[in-house]
DNA sequence: CAGGATATATCGGCTTGCGATATATCGCAA
DNA sequence: TTGCGATATATCGCAAGCCGATATATCCTG
C-alpha cells in the first residue's frame, strides 16, 4: 500500500549521493542546479534530514578540515561534513525508486484522462 | 519553485471528480480500485479534504436522499453527499496536473542515473 | 435479527517541511 | 584592511497533512 505523500526529499538526496559523496551545502546547490531552480532544499529541510539519514545508517560521514590560506598551521579552518551512501542507503534508494515508479504509473492513470480534451496533454 | 511534497491526494480526488460527480464513499472505493489497491484514501483522510475543497469553492455539493425499500414515505433514508467539480476546481486541477508533470520530469532526471547499472531500469 | 457493507464525520497524534534565526569562516573587492 | 557576499552547518517552533481509532446510523442479505 503506497502512501499518497512519497518522501521526495529523501529520494532526491539519496540519488545525489549515489553519484558521488557530497556535503550539505553542495547537495543543496546541486538540487537547485539540476532542477533548474524548480526544487529547493534549504538548510532547515536538508540538515535535519541528513542527521536522520545518518542515524538510520543510510549514510556514513566524515569531517573535512578545509584549510584556510593562512601561514598559521594551528588555525581553525572551516569544517565540511561529507556524506557517502552506505550499502543500507543504496538499498533504501532502490526501494525509493521502485516506489516512485509505481506511484508515478498509477498517478498517470488518474491524471491522463483528466488532462484529455483540455489541451493539457503533457 | 516547486515543493518536494506535492499534494497528491487532492490531485487524485479532483481527477476522479473531473470524470463524473461522485460522493465520499464512492471516491474512496474508486481510488482503491483504479490503483489496484496501491492507493488508499480512508475516511479520516478523505472527508476533511472534501470539506476543505468545499470551503475553497473547488467543488459544489448536494445531498441526496437515498430511498429505503420501505412503504413508509416519511421514513428517514440514508444520506449521500455528492461532490461535483466547479469551474474553479477545474482550474485547480489543471494547475495540479501541470505541477505534477513538471515535478515528474525533474524527479526522473534524479532517479534515472541512480537506477542505471543496477538493473532497476523501469 | 445479526452482521457486513454503505455512508459520513471528528479527534488526537505523528511526521514533515520550512521560515526565521544563529554562528562562524572564507575570498574578494573597494 | 575592512566589510560583505558566499560558504557551511545547525536548531526552534509553527503549520499542514496523513491516518488510526472511534462514533453514528442506515441498508441489504442470509
Amino acid at each position: 500500500m503506497l502512501t499518497l505523500k512519497p518522501d521526495h526529499s529523501e529520494l532526491v538526496v539519496l540519488a545525489v549521493l549515489a553519484e558521488a559523496p557530497s556535503y550539505g551545502y553542495a547537495i543543496s546547490k546541486a538540487v537547485a542546479a539540476r532542477s533548474e531552480g524548480h526544487f529547493r532544499l534549504g538548510p532547515s529541510s536538508l540538515y535535519p534530514m541528513l542527521t536522520k539519514l545518518e542515524k538510520q545508517g543510510l549514510v556514513d560521514t566524515d569531517w573535512e578540515e578545509v584549510k584556510a590560506d593562512t601561514a598559521d598551521p594551528d588555525a581553525e579552518g572551516r569544517k565540511r561534513k561529507w556524506y557517502r551512501l552506505s550499502a543500507k542507503g543504496q538499498k533504501r534508494l532502490a526501494q525509493h525508486i521502485e516506489a516512485y515508479h509505481r506511484a508515478r504509473s498509477i498517478l498517470d492513470t488518474f491524471v491522463a484522462p483528466a488532462a484529455e480534451g483540455r489541451g493539457a496533454t503533457q
